[in-house]
DNA sequence: TTGAAAGCGCTAACAG
DNA sequence: CTGTTAGCGCTTTCAA
């Protein structure tokens, strides 16, 4: 490959001056810029972006830590991201944990290395405290819930506490007591558990519903632990079924629907299902999904316009009120 | 940052050793090892990833060209590649080109700026003989269709005619025989066409059904251009629509599902429905999919495979057995 | 408006 | 087994 020596020695002009010419800086006579056009054209140059980096420090790419890139809401999120991201000279390196706490902790290393220049972690494995240390390396934002916002690190959040006490709320509202509740992470029922967690207690609490921890599901992700989920309940006598099932997540809630339609469970009258995320898919289930809404759009846009803004060492104020969760109803419940 | 000089003044040694520690070369007695290893503990040392790309004129990194991340397909693609990938001490490096050509340019061209070593294309704009040029900066594999194994490169490839030509035989057989045509590029009636297109021309011919250009839709791709195609079919007078529909995606096939049951239209008795990938999705739509499974995982494992094995100069043999596509048979037609 | 030269952090001859 | 040293390709003073 040749390299900025060999078109300045093509040209019959410096190093310096084509360095100038490819990082815009004023001061050549057009004469020049042509010749350099001329010599870049004819040796079919292209800058080494291993030696600009070195030379400048930044690697102009910024990471995006998710947990998978199959979970659409993760795929939609990045998709946001990288619309915003491509309007400026900087990459995107999708970076996924698999909710591995060691994985997450190498690609906050490539900061340190230098590898990216900042981070956006839309899922978080290591504890908060763990996070900030890197800080020192490059900016990182985070994106998710707005309890989050206790560390020292920016968040752009939503308010998924407030979000599931009004849909748990609606369940209840609509005659639904007995309510299971899934969770993708523990549950502890103290004020530091998580701010979906806290949402569920409060809804049943100020509604003066018991905490039955046998209705609790922990760890919950996929498809097929919806499916699971839904052959546990079928294997009770039917008088132990819960009325109604707050999934967690749309994929988590099409397992549901697809096990228990399998075995002609009629959905709602014998068992509610409410998803989250208001996926695509969700109003396509044989039966339409009632959910929460996520501004996926708004929240990638304002996330990493709040990145941006820390890399170029600018002010960026978030638009909080594009961050709004919708209780979204459908025939599932 | 602390670097390899820092750490080699630190542990009284010069930076060849310190340098040969961090790459495992042999030869350093353990009394020295201990030593730099503290040394870099101390100094919290991260090798520079520039600097290292620089030197050894190689990033470890593989790019992965999709049209978009948001499409499952890719992203399960995307997913299997990366499990192989992650064996390994390369990164990935995940880039969308929308189907916009001069993105993919774009991102073909990172290869020749020694951005990433190889590149792995599951989709493609440009002509292969445009594509061909880059080969010259390091190894592209595409993955796909096997009739892409026209030109110089390397292809791991299913055979998207052939099951094209079962999928529509089997609706012929089913006894539909006027079958709307759904494909993600265009549609010329030549032997250069898209093998999908040939399949289907084929299947339509060997039963001596004529081609209609009126039931081919071209350049269809998202859950919104099937609710569109569906509008569009109840705008036309009964006896006007086609019997069945081969969709060319689950989300495309999804979307006029949809559109199809708001309007009470029933399926398969009124039209049938076909679609393409086998994604979750397909067996939980209120009419449960017929559709025309890949083996991405495999596709994801082979390709990578591939493209190692030119990177490492090692010979590897693709287990093409492990491609096959098969026609899965729900409720939708 | 242009060029010479130093050096970013690292690796790999080469010499010992 | 270990150290000296010359670059990798680029940017950026400094001087002209």
């Amino acid at each position: 490959m040749a390299t900025i020596k060999d078109v300045a020695k093509h040209a019959g002009l410096s190093v310096t001056t084509v360095s100038r010419y490819l990082n815009h800086h004023p001061y050549i006579t057009e004469e020049k810029k042509e010749k350099i056009k001329l010599a870049m054209k004819e040796l079919d140059y292209s800058p080494n972006s291993a030696a600009t980096q070195l030379r400048s420090n930044k690697s102009f790419t910024i990471g995006i830590i998710v947990s998978r890139i199959t979970n659409p809401f993760f795929a939609y999120l990045i998709d946001s991201i990288e619309k915003v991201v491509k309007k400026t000279n900087y990459h995107t390196l999708i970076m996924q944990t698999y909710d591995n706490k060691d994985e997450e902790l190498r690609l906050l290393n490539m900061l340190k290395q230098k590898h990216i220049d900042g981070i956006i972690m839309a899922s978080i494995e290591n504890d908060l405290s763990v996070i900030e240390q890197y800080e020192q390396y490059g900016p990182i934002v985070i994106t998710g819930d707005i309890s989050l916002s206790s560390s020292t690190l920016p968040v752009v959040g939503t308010n998924q506490e407030n979000a599931t006490y009004r849909a748990i709320l609606y369940l209840i509202e609509k005659g639904y007591t007995d309510i299971a509740y899934c969770t993708g992470g523990e549950f502890k029922e103290t004020k530091h558990g998580s701010s979906r967690n806290r949402g569920y207690i409060k809804a049943l609490q100020d509604n003066n519903i018991p905490l039955n921890f046998d209705r609790i599901y922990k760890n919950i992700h996929t498809i097929n632990d919806g499916e699971e989920i839904a052959k546990s309940i079928l294997n009770l006598d039917k008088e132990k079924w819960p009325r109604a099932i707050f999934a967690g997540s749309d994929e988590v809630a099409a397992g549901m629907i697809k096990t228990f339609m399998q075995n002609e469970v009629n959905i709602p009258e014998e068992i509610a299902i409410m998803g989250y995320d208001n996926q695509p898919l969700s109003e396509m289930l044989s039966i339409p999904l009632s959910t929460v809404s996520q501004p996926i759009d708004k929240i990638g846009i304002e996330t990493t316009n709040l990145l941006m803004s820390y890399l170029n060492e600018r002010e960026y104020i978030v638009n909080k009120e594009a961050l709004e969760l919708d209780i979204i109803v459908r025939s599932s419940t």
